[in-house]
RNA sequence: GCCCCCAUCGUCUAGUGGACUAGGACACUGGCCUUUCACGCCGGCGGCAGGGGUUCAAAUCCCCUUGGGGGUGCCA
């Protein structure tokens, strides 16, 4: 629970008009692998910030997992961000004064703060190989590094003999590193228990925690929103801003996205649904899942959900950011992307449809698929189940559920009904839904039935089931041959062959 | 093990000591509308983890317990 006073207590935002022209954040992905929805979840938070601020949104890439980053993947960076319509205004895809933006372009820099923080004693030399490292670490005291405290001479001697160095940070071993964190409120650690981390690699690479720092104080972020599961990394980063004689920016540590389970969502799982891509693919629109993963963790404070993106960049504050875990909910939004997708005008839904439906193996050429598209519109979730209900109507006729079928097209007169739809569309050699739905009111009128006895079963004779799009738009759709051919393999349906 | 974070319906959340008979949304469910299918609308179900304090008054503040999560890398 945050204190109140915390909250109001003016420490580095707000409080100066300058603070507030100033706002620079940063979204810092590592190039490994497909973005993440826990990742891009903090990209849309930053950005909502910085525009809710007027700051600036900045795009660095932390590259310094030789083993795993890879350029393709940045380019990937590149285009979720654009998809989501998260516009970078400084660093890779933006420009900028403080570059590079890449880390491994910036290794003679962090090589030069390394030195700097030697020639002050704060670090110091580690020759163990990374297992023999693992062997020596106590789980009671986990700073407990044998090379902490090497004689000179040692050091001398193991250099001669080209043993790989890492560099380390001594930590200090009484007191206390606090910081005020703008969602959790003061957190503290007791020195004792931060051990002495590694700021260089052997390889000369830099560690997350050494880059880190030296990046945001360079290229001046105000604020650092990150995911939760770095609180315990910042204590770190703090000894490191203090060793150097840094202002450490405004942390705001964001609560996790969980899964169905509770735990952390992450790419391991192998959950398709932890990839951003899944959700574009799975025709999703880039709106709703903006919306969606802006209310994940943060809430305008009112019952308003489907909101605008700059209703959101104006209600936004860090202060309504919230401090649990929030488990991803698949079906809300699915929900949420129907209402996306119903209050889309006709020409854009049918645009934006079309290009996904094309990207799907239909054929989009067909000028019939918009009787069917439109009649779909406000029936499904997601563009993929748009192309999954259309396509059903390529298929052959079936009867998945022949009971019920039977039971509706063996009423009393529907034969009759099917005859005369069959007659009637024998002479028209087009049709268009408004045309199929007059079809229908004349059979009506002429045979005097009730329409009970028309649209159900004429749905079923077309389309072998009881539930689907508006039977007119089905009707042009398919146009007057098929019809034709259905009914009459509905008439074979009901004298008991085939179809089961 | 140690450190840190968190705790309101199944899920996302509103709630900053009295306006709470705890509000909204998804999901589920009952109905209305539509002579098809939906959309939509109206209703229902369902929650402050437990225990102690503080206070005239606690979902809200404090403590403990329990539960969940995260971290504990020369990953980020």
């Amino acid at each position: 629970m945050r204190l109140l006073w915390l909250r109001l207590l003016p420490i580095y935002t707000g409080d100066r008009e300058e603070d507030k022209v100033s706002v620079r954040v940063r979204f810092a992905p590592s190039p490994t692998g497909q973005i993440h929805i826990g990742n891009i979840r903090t990209a849309v938070f930053n950005w909502l910030f910085a525009r809710s601020q007027g700051g600036k949104f900045l795009l660095r890439v932390e590259d310094t997992d030789q083993e795993r980053s890879s350029e393709e993947f940045e380019e990937i960076i590149l285009k979720e961000l654009r998809w989501l319509g998260l516009d970078i205004d400084e660093g890779i895809g933006g420009g900028g004064e403080y570059g590079p933006y890449r880390q491994t372009h910036r290794l003679k820099i962090y090589k030069k703060y390394a030195e700097e923080l030697q020639e002050k004693g704060c670090v110091f030399p580690c020759f163990c190989s990374p297992d023999e490292f693992e062997k020596e670490k106590n789980p009671e005291h986990s700073y407990n590094d044998p090379c902490r405290d090497l004689s000179p001479d040692k050091v001398e001697e193991l250099r001669n003999k080209g043993v790989p160095e890492a560099l380390r940070f001594r930590s200090p071993r009484q007191g206390k590193v606090s910081f005020l964190d703008s969602v959790h409120g003061e957190i503290a650690f007791q020195s004792q228990v931060i051990d002495d981390f590694a700021l260089m690699k052997s390889t000369g690479y830099p560690t997350y925690n050494f880059a880190c720092v030296v990046d945001d104080h360079l290229m001046k972020i105000s604020h650092v929103l990150r995911g939760e599961d770095h609180i315990s990394n910042t204590p770190k980063q703090i000894l490191i801003y203090e060793a150097m004689g840094w202002q450490p920016p405004v942390f705001a540590h964001l609560p996790l996205i969980l899964d169905k389970k509770r735990r952390r969502l992450k790419k391991r799982s192998g959950q398709q649904e932890a990839f951003l891509s899944s959700y574009r693919n799975a025709g999703y629109l880039p709106e709703t899942v903006f919306n969606y993963l802006a209310l994940l963790g943060w809430s305008p404070g009112e019952d308003k959900e489907i909101m605008s993106r700059e209703e959101m960049v104006e209600k936004f504050s860090l202060e309504k950011i919230n401090e649990s875990g929030a488990v991803f909910d698949i079906e809300k939004i699915k929900w949420m992307n129907g209402v996306y997708l119903r209050n889309l005008e006709r020409k854009e839904f049918r645009e934006r449809a079309l290009a996904f439906l094309s990207g799907q193996g239909l054929d989009t050429e067909n000028e019939k698929l918009i009787f069917l598209m439109e009649a779909l519109q406000e029936k499904v979730n997601t563009l993929k189940e748009l192309a999954q209900k259309i396509s059903e109507y390529f298929e052959p006729l079936a009867f998945p559920d022949p009971e019920d079928a039977r039971q509706v097209l063996q009423q009393d007169g529907v034969e009759k009904v099917l005859s005369s739809l069959k007659a009637k569309v024998g002479e028209v050699d087009d049709l268009n839904p408004d045309r199929a739905a007059n079809l229908l009111k004349e059979i009506i009128k002429e045979l005097q039935v009730g329409g009970k006895l028309v649209y159900k079963p004429v749905r079923y004779a077309l389309t072998g089931k009881g539930t689907g799009a508006d039977l007119s738009a089905i009707m042009a759709y398919l146009g007057p041959e098929n019809i034709r051919m259905r009914i009459d393999e509905t008439f074979k349906f009901l004298k008991g062959d085939a179809h089961e």
